[in-house]
DNA sequence: CGCATGGTTTGATCCTCATCGAAGCATTCT
DNA sequence: AGAATGCTTCGATGAGGATCAAACCATGCG
């Protein structure tokens, strides 16, 4: 019936809540994985890996496997001028923001990014770091600096043995709008506030909560 | 979930394909009524009403209603922009453009849109009037010509007696790329073309098939 | 008024597709 | 090799929504 490009095709596949969301999650030009963008989605992992392979096939995503890992990534500038367009429209026309409930604004401070801490506190900790030379941020690549590893070593964070994946990455953080530290290294930190207890994880939510003396200590090691 | 403007919502309402060959259709600027739509979208009226109806609520479309016609229009340049960066990937990654049947070469050529002529003989036509100053034409607005009146009578169509509905209107092409006549002269002109049996329509479908002698009747009329 | 025409609403049908549990691959770690 | 992890495929379920026929409203014409 009608000639041209099929735009129907492509917008239907932005049409759907949870590829819009992973697509959303993919605006910051970091690369994710399935398992994140699910989490990103709130869909369960198989959900996610259906809606990865249609956005695949749509030509919207690039996929770059690093060993036991996948990385998706949107395909280009292109795309994502596209979603900007569409975010553009859907906020003038859109029914306004919702106001931000309780749990957002936990969710704002701290908060699971994946395998580490996003957040106003984790944007705060790498400009912190970066700051003090132990990490040297060039844009979008982070690498240690000469004392970095001991002062991770000096709270038990082994950053010498190199594993395939970079220790350090940087994330966009969607609530504050500029990179936290993501990697091994970031993962790492997220285990240490875990398991010293400094903070604990919202049930059912990607929220992290410190306790009192937990930001204390939290803002002793990091932000000094 | 998520927060930010809900793209999904807005890219959904693009994302079926008869809306999207609605909103294809009023890319050229000119706002079109429901049965027109219908038309262009190939579904019956109902489902039309219906899908504008969701345009409207969606914010994507405004509504001009005068006298018994109900005008659709894009809502604004942002959402014609937001269409051109869908059309754009899709061009990018589509699958590229099917080859064009049998039946699309006529419809290049000749087609009825809505009640008045479009396609190569459409758009040659208008260019033809508007160099003799039969017809004026600034941009986007055409008006008679002070000849207008005697050379449409001497053919048998009367342009003096005004409806409400404008008597000259510029309807973009989709195959030409520019604007053919629409308006009730056009929709006077296609009648001369079918009652004098110029050309007949094709069976379910849009295209104008002309006779030999038809084509030459037409050619001396207009395109002298 | 009554008829014709342009549009919308209603109702019923049908089909696509989003979803998740369970099972299956693939890769890495030990 | 065996275990663990990351991810995909399969299968079954369910819900949303696209569609059209028929009935219903509204506007214009004679």
């Amino acid at each position: 019936m009608r000639e041209g490009p099929d735009i129907a095709r492509i917008a239907s596949l932005v049409g759907d809540p949870a590829r819009a969301n992973m697509l959303n999650a993919l605006m910051g030009g970091t690369a994710l994985t399935a398992s994140e963008l699910a989490l990103e989605a709130g869909v369960s992992l198989p959900t996610a890996s259906s809606h990865l392979s249609k956005l695949m096939e749509g030509g919207l995503l690039t996929l770059a496997s690093q060993g036991r890992h996948r990385y998706y990534g949107l395909a280009g500038p292109q795309v994502a001028g596209m979603i900007e367009a569409i975010t553009g429209v859907a906020e003038a026309v859109g029914p306004r923001r919702v106001r931000p409930g309780p749990r957002d604004g936990a969710m704002r401070v701290a908060r699971v990014c994946y395998d580490h801490l996003a957040g106003e506190q984790a944007v705060a900790m790498l400009d912190r770091l970066v700051d003090k030379n132990i990490l040297l941020r060039d844009d979008k690549e982070i690498r240690l600096g000469p004392s970095a590893a001991s002062h991770f070593a000096a709270i038990g964070i082994d950053v010498q043995t190199r594993p395939r994946r970079p220790v350090c990455r940087a994330c966009l953080d969607w609530s504050v709008r500029r990179s936290h530290l993501a990697g091994t290294l970031g993962a790492a930190i997220l285990d240490k506030i875990l398991a010293e207890k400094w903070a604990r994880r919202e049930k059912d939510s990607r929220a992290v909560v410190f306790s009192p003396p937990g930001k204390q200590a939290f803002e002793r090691v990091f932000l000094a």
